[in-house]
DNA sequence: TATGTAGATTGATGGCGGTCGATCTGGAGC
DNA sequence: GCTCCAGATCGACCGCCATCAATCTACATA
């Protein structure tokens, strides 16, 4: 993969003649990308982003009592923000009592962590 | 910031007492955050980083005229994708002649990167 | 059993986003 | 000037998303 092919169209060529052929291809397959996405979108949203980072400055598990009065919304929003990412994968909850208790998962993060890095 | 206070409720209080007090605050700011969750709002599309990925392999220029034929949408959806990874500051472009060559600007990609690497 | 509370769910609303067909723009070559 | 072409823009369509008020669900405590 990642052959350097040519990359550069042809100034001039024949009448009709395409401008490129077809060349480089992705490195990231059309599933991993989606992955990877899917965690970025779960983190295209400031208040989301801002909860992941209060969960991962106290590594264990933080109480949804402690994040609503955090932010300037609603508590079915911030239940709503919370589920996205559960959904994604990016956190995870228990229930203990009347309580709920948010924590990351890490290896979520892995993987749009390391291409950003590459 | 990340001062470590009380994060767990107290399962016995007074009653009209709130569960907790007002505690732990994100580290990254608002406008920070805004700022990381719109460069992940211009990854959060599976053709969008698709897109960057084949850029960052050629750490040079790339055509558009090779970038449309690797994926199965059309040419203005293409260049649409392109724009908001432009306006995202995530890539940048120069046009000579007839064709248009996009590129990418790591620097964009940094602060994300390091966020999600922390 | 009755009451109070934390948090999830529902339904509605307004705005945004991905896609396409059609059109526009401007450089190249005759 | 005329024509052809690469790529951008426009307009429309439709589905998704952030938010809120209202309601529902468990659990706890009396």
């Amino acid at each position: 993969m990642a052959v350097d092919l040519e990359l550069t169209p042809k100034q001039k060529r024949a009448p009709g003649e395409p401008c490129c052929e077809p060349v480089a291809y992705p490195e990231v397959a059309r599933q991993e990308a989606e992955r990877m996405a899917g965690v970025a979108k779960a983190l295209a949203d400031p208040i989301r982003l801002q909860l992941v980072d209060v969960l991962r400055q106290h590594a264990g598990e933080v109480c949804v009592c402690e994040l609503t009065p955090l932010f300037d919304i609603g508590q079915p929003t911030v239940s709503h923000h919370l589920k996205v990412l559960r959904e994604a994968g990016v956190v995870d909850s228990v229930r203990r009592g009347l309580w709920a208790y948010y924590f990351v998962r890490p290896e979520a993060l892995k993987g749009l962590a390391r291409w950003l890095s590459r």
